[in-house]
This record gives structure tokens, sequence and C-alpha cells, in this order.
DNA sequence: TTTAGCACTCGCAATTAAAGAGTGCTAACA
DNA sequence: TGTTAGCACTCTTTAATTGCGAGTGCTAAA
């Protein structure tokens, strides 16, 4: 559809735009080595382009500024590879040579990275924990009334909820049920729980007397109410740094909607292994329409555990981050999968 | 040192200024009920307080602004005691009816609560750990050459850390470990926990191989590196309201202190059960310049857990601030009591 | 001792003016 | 016919000017 020279010219012109932030001009465009058209048929060009809806002009005289549209035919077609330098590289890996053995250690490494290197703000979700395995259950009393429950799945993952007795239940029964629970839920996925628990389990359990009954309802309650999956981010104050938020509202928008976590984390969970953009209002949020968002995602063998993505404008270094991206995705995955797979750990 | 009428003054002033964020002018004064002099005395008393220092212009002819001095000496003798209205007082108990089973959930709740009633941002020290019993530690292994160290507190914190398990150890060989120590170290508080497993323990183990030792190493690492104490941060966003933040860079400053944690958890901790107020510079820090901190304590019994906190600028609602604080800082004390020590738990 | 009155100081908002960046269009050119 | 030089025009940005209002400090009178 679009000539040779207008590739190009649409090509430098969001390039320019994502270094300087300002509106680019014709004759800017005309200096450049690789272009040798003068400013009048650039201008000439740049007329169609925006005509064509790439462009979009701030005010009648004025540079031009990538839209929306722009941004998106830019990312599927014209951007340029982005080779990470040495020097980004070794920091990715000197991040990952640290000794870790904890999965959090990993993913705030991870956000660190990621928001270091882009000046960006980086999110990753935890893993959603419904995926993984249980490993095993644990109940340890605190007191005579209390005591903390503790779920460990495959992962290593770590759930725990403290909760009360009621005083009807005797501690060798609880301790009775959760052998039970254990030795028939060992390596049940955490998605299937809630409904193993409530068929097979629940019969098991009413052979035994109605305390029983009584206690299955607590735990019950205290290991399954959903748990959101945690958000982790990072570089929040980048974001600051960015000219398009000199403005404090935009900032508190954005912020509000990052603390309340649930839109944001809703926004990013997506199921490709695919890296994806959303460039602006294809967020199809309203905070979201000057930013885009970058997501991946980081797996244990075939179980995706969770996503990794960066904000910021949409006047992004898309290639960039994207390189960044599948970098980091990489190495978390590789790095989960040394733990729990083959066994040549780091130490 | 001061005439009554200038404290009247002084303290009209102050009031005037944190609400209306505005150099307040001697009219404005003379026109207060409770005033009944005319502004040319006002300006008057107000030469004279802000040639002792309580009182600042912003330039040669504007209104009157508290200095640091006059924030403290107003906190200090001139601050009328407030009374949480009927509204406030349902919202905290509310929050607090909420059948809550976790450590972190009260925390959270007070966080919310407090930002909530005061627009200003909260910061609360989760539990010192040390200063806390041990109650189990739990070995459980995920595979060949992973487990999951898992350390429950008597306060129902848990603590965990995966770690890789080195080939000569045997399973077997861990779990008599695990059980040796969690008899010998039952009820120990955790900040002797090093200690005693250096000496006492350290002995005992000895006796048997040298796995024994390895392992032994193992577990220290995966469980005594220092874990920072953890920060609850509630109404980030708030600030962000408050005039004296129009400035981006002001608000980058401090939110990248937020965001590193370790500086304003130090700034933060104090050991005393008392409320205190920290205004601007006595801070200490130079990006509080401009900011007061108020904080309090929460404790179980005798053991004081962690601190309770409001940021916000030197124009701050101390008197509001200070009654909230205090409110809450019982209300969580209250709570956490209730569970580990009586037994008349919510439920 | 208090207060009325007045000249004076600044900051702020609105207005105007000049400069500069960039466009669109026309006409000339290869 | 595609490309480019030239020029008038548009619109933003910045600085300078002005007037207004809030507030002060001082003086003199009550």
């Amino acid at each position: 559809m679009l000539t040779e020279r207008q590739l190009l010219i649409l090509q430098v012109i969001i390039d320019d735009f994502i270094q300087s932030a300002q509106p680019v001009g014709s004759r800017t465009i005309s200096k450049k080595d690789n272009v040798s058209y003068s400013s009048a048929t650039i201008r000439n060009e740049m007329a169609d382009l925006e005509e064509l809806g790439f462009l979009e002009k701030t005010h009648s005289s004025s540079g031009r500024v990538p839209s929306e549209k722009g941004y998106r035919f830019y990312v599927d077609h014209l951007m340029s590879p982005f080779n990470l330098s040495g020097q980004e590289k070794t920091f990715v890996k000197q991040a990952f040579n640290h000794q870790m053995v904890e999965f959090e250690q990993v993913v705030q490494q991870s956000a660190r990275v990621l928001s270091e290197l882009t000046n960006y703000t980086s999110i990753i979700l935890g893993p959603e924990v419904y995926e993984t395995k249980l490993k095993q259950l644990q109940i340890i009393p605190l007191s005579q009334i209390s005591a903390v429950a503790i779920l460990v799945t495959d992962t290593g993952h770590v759930e725990h909820r403290s909760f009360t007795i009621p005083v009807e239940i005797k501690p060798a029964d609880l301790e009775k049920m959760v052998n039970i629970l254990n030795e028939r839920l060992n390596g049940v996925p955490i998605i299937y729980l809630h409904h193993k628990l409530n068929t097979e389990i629940a019969e098991l359990l009413k052979k035994h007397t109605s305390e029983f009954e009584k206690a299955y309802q607590y735990l019950r309650a205290a290991l399954f109410d959903e748990q959101p999956a945690k958000l982790y981010v990072g570089g929040k104050t980048n974001i600051l740094m960015q000219p398009e938020f000199r403005d404090i509202d935009k900032v508190r928008t954005l912020y509000s909607m990052i603390e309340e976590e649930t839109e944001i984390a809703h926004l990013l969970r997506h199921n490709s292994t695919d890296i994806k953009v959303s460039i602006g209002t294809e967020n199809e949020v309203n905070a979201m329409k000057d930013l885009s968002i970058i997501t991946g995602s980081y797996s244990i063998g075939d179980t995706q555990l969770g996503t990794i993505a960066l904000l910021g404008p949409t006047r992004m270094e898309y290639s960039k981050v994207i390189s960044l991206l599948s970098l980091l995705s990489d190495r978390m995955t590789e790095t989960f999968h040394s733990w729990y797979q083959k066994g040549s750990t780091g130490e």
C-alpha cells in the first residue's frame, strides 16, 4: 500500500520522535543521512501519511507526531531489530549470577533489571497458584485456639493463613484430618483442589464424626479463599522522568491503578508465550490511553507461571523493550527450570 | 515567654494555614470569631512572632507561613485536642469488625484506614521477626535436590526459603536434624536463635557425622540471612493531592525513597510506645525536609511488634493524625492480643 | 496600647509583541 | 512528471508590560 519512500519516512519520523519526544518537522527528516529528499518532498509525503492516519499534528503548523495507528504499523512492520549492548547483556547476566534460591528473589531481580535498563515501569505478575500442584499441607498450632495453615506447591511457593480453631475440635482430630488430606491430595493441581475436596474427600470425611465436617469447613475457608496473584512492580518512579508525565493528574490515575492491582492484573495476564504489544487505547482502559504495555511470560516446563510486562508511554522504545523482555523471560524460565527439573542448580 | 495574645494568634494562624495551605494575612485573622483585635494589631504581633522565628514570609509583602519552629511549638503547646467524628470512629470500627485471622490483613487494613481518613500516606513497619519466638521449623522436600524451609513464629508469622539440597545429604538425615532442631529450639526467641545454634546445637550436631555439619550450614544460610522488616504502604497517591506536591521532582525523590525501603525503615523505627512527631528537617534526611512523620507503635503484650506511621507535608493536621494514630495503634494491639493471649477471638 | 489610614511592595494574571519553527501551496526545474 | 525552491501564513513560545489585589510597615490619632 505504502511506497518504499513512505515506509522509510514513516520509520525515520517514529524513530526520531521516540528519541526526542518532540514533534518532528520535515527539515529534521531531510537532514538525516539515510534520507535524500528535500524538505518539500518530505512535507508532501508527510501530508499523505497524515491523511492515511499514520501521523498527526499537535496543531496546524507544527511537526508530525505518530498516531496510534502509526505506532501499530511501526511495531508490526517497520521497527528495526534491537541489539542489546554488551553492557546491557552483562547487566542481565550479573543479575542472574547472584545465588538465587527463591522464587521471589528471581522475580524481584528481574523486575529491577527491566526497569533499570529501560527506564520504564516493570510489572511482573506472580504465578497463578492454581496452575501448580499441591506438595504438602501443614497445620501448625500456635496456641489453644489458633493455628497457621501452610500450603506448599511443587514450585516451592508457600501460602499461609492463620485461623482460629473452634473449641469443639481436638488438636488430635485436626492432625488426623491433615494426614488424610495430605495423603489424598499430594500432587493434585491446585486448580482441581477445590473440586476434589468437595467430592471425594468430603465423602471420606463424612464417614468420620461431625466434628470433621466442621473442621473441614474451617480449613477450606482458610486455604481456598481467593488469593489474588501477586504483583511485583519495579521502577515505579522511572515513569516520572518521561516528559509525558509532567502532569500530576496523569501520574495519579496511573498510580492509583497500579496500587489497586486487580484491574492491572487483569490487563496484563495473557496466555500466549509470544510477546504482545498493546498500544494506547488498545488496552481498553481509559487510564492507559497514552500508555503502552508489552507483555511476555515465564514458565516452568510446560506450566506457564506468570506474566512479565513493561509499562511506558506510547512513545516507547519498542524494539529495545521487546528484545529485553524476551531475554528476561527466557532467563527466568531457565532459572526456574534448573531448580525443579534438571538438578544443576546454581550453587 | 510569649504573651497570651501571641499564643492565640500563633495558634489561629497555624490552624488556618493547615486548612488553606495559603499564606495567612492579618485581616484574615482579625476576622476570626475568637480574635478581637484589629488587623493592625495582628500585624504588629505577627512581626514580633516572625522575629522570634515562629513565622515566615514567602516574600516581602505577603501573609505569614508557619516556620518549622512554629510547627514544633504548635505541636508541643498549642494544638487543641481533636475529636474524631462519629463517622470516622465508625469507619475504624468497621474495618476491625471484619473477621481477620491474619497478621498481614490487620496491618493492611490499618494502613488503608489511616490513609483514607487522613489523605496522607501511611507506612506500617512489619514486625521485627527477631523479637518473636520460634514455634516450629519445617523442611518440605520438593524434589531430589530442592526443598523449602519454613519457619513459624509464635505470632503466626511465616518465613520461608527455598534451597537446594547438597547431594551428600540424605533426606532421612535432614529430617532427623530438623527433629533435633525443633526439639531444642521451640520457644526460643528468634533473636537468640543464631547464637544458640552456634553454641549448644552445634555441639550436639557435631556428635553426629560430618554430613550433619554440612547440612547445618545450609540450613543456617537458608533461614538466617537477614530479612529486612516488611513495609506496608497505604495511600501512596494521596500525597499527590497535597498542593505542596505539584512538583514532579519532589514526588520523585519521595517515591524513590519509599521504594528503596531501607532508609525509610530506619527513619521510622522507634522504640518508645509514645507517639512521636518529626517535623521537616528534624528527620535529618534531605528528602524529608518539607515532610512530617508521625510514628506510633503496636505490640503483643510486652513485645513491641512494629511501627505505624503517617507521612505528610509539614502542613499537616497534626491533631487529627495523632488521635487517629493512637486509636489505630490501640486497635491493632488489641486485635493481636486477643489472638495470642486471651482466647476470645472474634469468631 | 490599640487602631485607622496610607504609601509601598510583590506576585499573579492578562495583554501584547516579537521570534521561530513548521506547514501548504505555487511555480519553476530536471 | 516527480522534485524542489521560495514564500506567505499559522500557531506556539517566550519575554516584556501592565494593572490589580492582597498584604505589609509605619505614622499618627484615639
